[in-house]
DNA sequence: ATACTATATTCCAATAAAACGATATGGAGG
DNA sequence: CCTCCATATCGTTTTATTGGAATATAGTAT
């Protein structure tokens, strides 16, 4: 119950939501999802820990970057079932794909001024 | 993207998965209901507005009573999915399996006193 | 009409969630 | 060692959610 309940609550709120539709599209760090949100960068980390519980979401340390990919399902058939389904789910709501679109031109480097 | 964050709001407390899980197996007056998760009317009844406006439960007038059932999905394609789910999810779970064993003996009548 | 009944709604208190700025952590590079 | 960088965590404020008591609504019955 306390699982389902994890993933249910996680996938409720429309920033996490817009961030497991972007992680269908690539890893990417927490910067970039900051950056895509435009919320500040301890909100974008705390999103991404809740996705993280739920089992929805993975991280991969890379230096001082964080990689965060969608999860395998491994962990909860409930987050296995919601990623699987969302996969087809709300890319027509514009405000996803406006975000998808964006996406592409959304380089951690490019972010933080080193190019 | 509004219609998938009620369902996914609706279906993140666990009264709320619990009504659904009892409605699997009966339709419920609001009475039966509360009697069951052992809250106050009010709140009962909340509840079961939240599920209704998510498209996961449709209710029914029968003069004073009020009948609550399951959607057949029709109205969210998220509400569907997740009802078909939820068939063979959380059966084994202790806190759901108490509350269905008890259902059988839950009778409006019984509760209000009339026989 | 009046009285009664099941449910819905309103109001309020308590708890939880979300956002931000500021600070801490932990790795990279001088 | 010290500095810088990306991310995580803390502290605080604002906003939502939850739950119950009290009241309103709508139907039944006398």
């Amino acid at each position: 119950m306390k699982e389902f309940l994890k993933v249910m609550k996680a996938a409720s709120d429309p920033s996490r939501v817009k961030i497991l539709k972007m992680l269908q599209k690539k890893i990417m760090c927490v910067c970039e999802i900051q950056t895509v949100l435009g919320t500040a960068q301890s909100t974008a980390s705390k999103h991404l820990k809740i996705l993280e519980d739920a089992g929805l979401v993975i991280s991969h340390k890379d230096g001082l970057w964080v990689n965060y990919k969608l999860a395998d399902g491994h962990q909860s058939p409930y987050a296995a079932n919601l990623i699987g389904n969302m996969r087809h789910w709300l890319d027509d709501e514009p405000e996803i794909g406006e975000i998808l679109h964006r996406l592409p031109q959304i380089d951690r480097h490019t972010i933080l001024g080193k190019n």
